[in-house]
DNA sequence: GTCTATACACCGATAGAC
DNA sequence: GTCTATCGGTGTATAGAC
């Protein structure tokens, strides 16, 4: 088994305890290793599993949930894409994001570096559709970060009322909130 | 040193690290007081003193953050005066939110009751305010959640980029978007 | 009420056999 | 590479003196 095949089992962990809760017995679990061939691996520890998993998750933002938005599809059809996907990677609400997990409690100073990096990255895809659209320059990227921030939001909110239509409703209207008014 | 003069030390230690972060020692340190001494105040241990701050936060959210949404101020200017003390109680978007860090993790099976009581509550106080501004029924109720939504949000991306201008966006817009086209 | 001392489980991490 | 065995430390929780 090589690095590769360990890092996707090591997700589910992080992602459902985060940092803290993902102790070396639930890893061990998930991967079916025991905790000295977890460090063959990772000769970093948990640490470095953490860092893996975000690395992971960043490049499957890029190639897979952002990967609509740099297609030729119409920018409005690009998002109803970036929705549809976004809906399975999250399991309709129901799954937490990581980079909320690890921008809290200890985890916070290992990974803000990472954590910002992905944000980042995923505004910026949202820019660039909106510019596509002709939205103006200052207007994108506020509603960029509003795209991302009411995903967030929806995640906690749908978790804490344990309700699937408040992220279905935000899903929903991510065209509109990031093109309005514009070529939709 | 009564119980309720120790709950307020304990407030912190679990907004800052989460349930599991809160561990006995730091908690012990917050309030001076030995881990035995603790046990003498919550018998149920760190189980009953997660539910004495999730009460006494709840409490807090409804004389203090809520108050101004049931006096007789204008519901627009009611809702300024929540947004000024939700930059207050959340230190401009540094500090979590406990009820969103206690929906995940070990702690989600063991809090959601209170955390949903909370976020209901919070929703039904937006909800009248809109009703009184005369916003249509269907409308309230989703605009309420998006406000708790959006704040929600505006606190993991704040805390993400390390980017305060954007928590403090959202508070601004807090009126409008509850009661936008309406009395305003 | 607060303390010291302690019980026992689990934590992350490592050594060394195979 | 994967394992068993084990380390030192810390976790939550309790007993019992004062």
């Amino acid at each position: 088994m090589s690095k590769d095949d360990v890092i996707p089992k090591l997700v589910g962990v992080f992602r459902q305890y985060g940092y803290e809760g993902a102790t070396l017995s639930r890893l061990s679990k998930a991967t079916g290793l025991g905790r000295a061939s977890l460090y063959h691996y990772f000769p970093q520890g948990k640490e470095g599993m953490a860092t893996a998993v975000l690395g992971y998750l960043n490049q499957g933002l890029n190639e897979h949930l952002l990967a609509p938005l740099q297609s030729d599809l119409p920018p409005e059809a690009s998002l109803c894409e970036m929705a549809r996907r976004i809906d399975r990677f999250y399991a309709q609400g129901n799954q937490a994001c990581l980079l909320a997990l690890l921008s809290t409690g200890e985890a916070q100073n290992l990974f803000v570096r990472q954590v910002q990096t992905a944000l980042k990255q995923w505004i910026e895809g949202l820019v660039a559709v909106a510019l596509e659209a002709g939205v103006a320059p200052e207007i994108a990227r506020e509603r960029a970060e509003d795209v991302v921030l009411q995903i967030q939001g929806a995640l906690v909110l749908t978790r804490g009322l344990n309700d699937p239509s408040i992220f279905q409703r935000v899903l929903n209207r991510l065209p509109e909130l990031l093109l309005e008014g514009k070529a939709c």
